[in-house]
RNA sequence: GGCGUGGUAGCUCAGUUGGUUAGAGCACGGCACUCAUAAUGCCGGGGUCGGCAGUUCAAGUCUGCCCCACGCUACCA
């Protein structure tokens, strides 16, 4: 039995993600790991919130909130939608859990030990008002090339010139207003990732079968001007992992924290420690460590394009610099950028459809389905309403949900209560079996290959050859001249809306689970179609469904279509 | 400016290492069927494969230049 270690990229606590951020990692994520258990591989899927840094803080404070309360709140957020989304992780973590802060001062610590860590003094602006040093773009002022009032610390808005933030003309603090900002030297760790060069593009080059969109932004940061930058991990702040050398105080650092990007990956082996803690695992090493049962681990991690970086070549620093037997990452699914309707996603514009919106106009199968057949896997792809409504309406209320209803509703109306008894399949059934095989074949190679997009129009061709079986046998037709015939069509029939059921699970979830109740069947996957095909016998108990899934109207997708253009409060 | 990713039927997209008349779904037209959520099936119309030049017996598929969109990143390659 295969093992499989998956992890999303984690979403960032500060509010709730909208769908392109949700079809960049979770869902595919999910949709790879409910298929893997459904093959009957041993998964360990996780995902948490990624609760450190900066925005946090000053979400909290706009809520008005401690920020770790701030944070516990936000988690329950966005806990619920996942399962609203039927995101089935083995644990959703929290990034600021007892077991990430051990484990990110340990790797720290090992890391120093290895000559990796470089402590390097700066200055930065520190405002004695808000007694912290400020961020760039936290600090605002008048821009010395056009003159713009509003320009931030990094650059302006108005003219894009690159700015640094001692640019700046009347400078102040965006937090507290302040002006008394002064510049303070300070010291900061380095992660010397420029010494693992080489090591990195050897790791990277020699992987197999990754997609392009991964190998090329990672060498491209690996090649890029003068190579790989050294990045610093710390931060002037109070939220955060206090920076430690293991169990041990580092010298000069007091009151600094990691940076978040530094503790976030971390967090993806503190969370298997946190699933242990709340009693849903008992040995979370054979999961990480090759020194204790992970080397047959396959680990593969989801994400969008712009976490490629950290999690190509940060991260990977971060374990093999450790010189510990910890898991290193087997494949990286990444993740182009889901459009709204001609522009971008925007959470601070609150343009487009957001998580919890979308979730309270349909169904989460809806939207599974329509953002992983459209997944952005080789170029950003774009969300319409028109698009939603089309593919909705016709793959899963016209090709599937009509299937299932055509198919039990004349059973029960003209062959009885029970699964039908009679006939014997003939030359048309054994070759629409041979090809539905084949199909079912060619799926399963592209989930293994996690062709999110291939997998979709597989699994609808599969559907429609359902129909076009239907159409041909005409159950309706041989029924009156035939009825041993039609009863074996129908039987044929009902068992595949049962076989469909398992097929279609990785993708809705929620219809997979409406059809094997209405069939009567328990989850299992049609690894020998032909057997499948005759799962519910003569006399078997089954019942007509409701109808699966509903249309979209034209005229919801035109209210809808003017509703989230606008802004979110 | 540099780098990256794309620019293929009205729309959303496939097109492996260059090879016969460029494909799918939707939309559109016709036919069939009537079990079904006016659903399904079959057939069909529709594309100078962003532009130009080149390599080749042969290019959507390779090379060069240019145009456009999106993203990343900066006056440094």
């Amino acid at each position: 039995m295969a093992r499989h270690l998956i992890t999303s990229a984690l979403p960032y606590i500060n509010g709730i993600k909208h769908l392109g951020n949700l079809v960049g990692s979770q869902l595919p994520a999910d949709l790879f790991a409910r298929y893997r258990r459904a093959r009957g591989d041993e998964v360990l899927f996780l995902c948490a919130t990624d609760e450190h840094g900066t925005p946090a803080e000053l979400a909290a404070a706009k809520a008005g909130q401690p920020v770790a309360e701030y944070c516990a709140e936000l988690h329950e957020v966005q806990a619920r939608l996942s399962e609203g989304y039927r995101l089935s992780f083995d644990h959703f973590g929290r990034s600021s859990g007892p077991h990430n802060h051990h484990l990110t001062q340990h790797f720290a610590g090992r890391l120093d030990a290895a000559g990796l860590i470089a402590e390097v003094e700066t200055m930065q602006m520190y405002s004695p008002t808000d007694g912290r040093f400020l961020p760039d773009r936290y600090i605002e002022g008048t821009c010395p090339n056009c003159g713009f009032e509003s320009a931030r610390g990094d650059q302006c808005d108005n003219c894009t010139k690159q700015l640094d933030p001692t640019d700046l003309i009347y400078p102040h603090s965006t937090i507290s207003g302040a002006t008394d900002l002064e510049l303070r030297p300070t010291k900061h760790l380095f992660l010397r990732q420029s010494l693992m060069r080489e090591r990195l593009r050897e790791w990277i080059t020699t992987r197999q079968h990754w997609p392009v969109l991964t190998t090329s932004i990672a060498l491209k940061w690996l090649d890029d001007g003068e190579g790989l930058q050294d990045r610093g991990i710390t931060r002037d702040l109070d939220w955060g992992i206090p920076v430690m050398k293991g169990d041990a105080p580092w010298p000069g650092m007091e009151g600094k924290v990691f940076y978040v990007w530094f503790d976030a990956p971390i967090e993806y082996i503190a969370c298997a420690r946190e699933w242990v803690d709340a009693g849903k695992g008992e040995d979370w090493e054979r999961w990480w460590r090759t020194d204790k049962g992970a080397d047959d681990v396959r680990y593969t991690q989801f994400m969008g394009k712009d976490n490629v970086p950290f999690h190509s070549l940060s991260f990977p620093v971060t374990i093999l610099g450790s010189g510990e037997p910890w898991k290193l990452v087997d494949y990286i699914k990444s993740f182009n950028y889901l459009n709204y309707d001609g522009g971008q996603f925007s959470t601070s514009r609150g343009r487009g459809v957001f998580m919890d919106q979308a979730l309270s106009i349909l169904p989460a199968d809806y939207w599974r389905w329509w953002l992983l057949s459209h997944a952005p896997e080789t170029a950003d792809a774009e969300f319409t309403w028109e698009n939603f409504q089309a593919s909705v309406n016709k793959d899963l209320a016209d090709v599937l949900g009509n299937l299932a209803s055509r198919v039990t509703k004349f059973a029960r109306a003209r062959l009885g209560e029970t699964v039908p008894e009679g006939g014997a399949w003939g030359e048309r059934e054994r070759a629409f079996v041979a090809d539905l095989a084949a199909r079912i074949r060619t799926y399963e190679s592209h989930m293994d290959a996690i062709e999110v997009r291939r997998a979709a129009t597989e699994l609808r061709a599969i559907w429609a050859l359902g129909n076009e079986y239907l159409q041909q046998a005409a159950p309706w037709s041989t029924i009156k001249a035939d009825p041993e015939q039609a009863a074996m069509q129908a039987r044929l029939g009902l068992n595949l809306v049962a076989l469909y059921a398992e097929l279609s699970a990785p993708f809705i979830p929620d219809a997979a689970g409406t059809l094997r109740a209405a069939m009567h069947t328990e989850p299992g996957w049609p690894d020998d179609v032909e057997a499948a095909l005759t799962r519910l016998a003569p006399g078997d108990a089954y019942d007509v469904p409701e109808n699966l899934f509903r249309k979209i109207s034209d005229e919801e997708c035109a209210d809808w279509k003017t509703r989230f253009a606008g802004v979110r409060d």
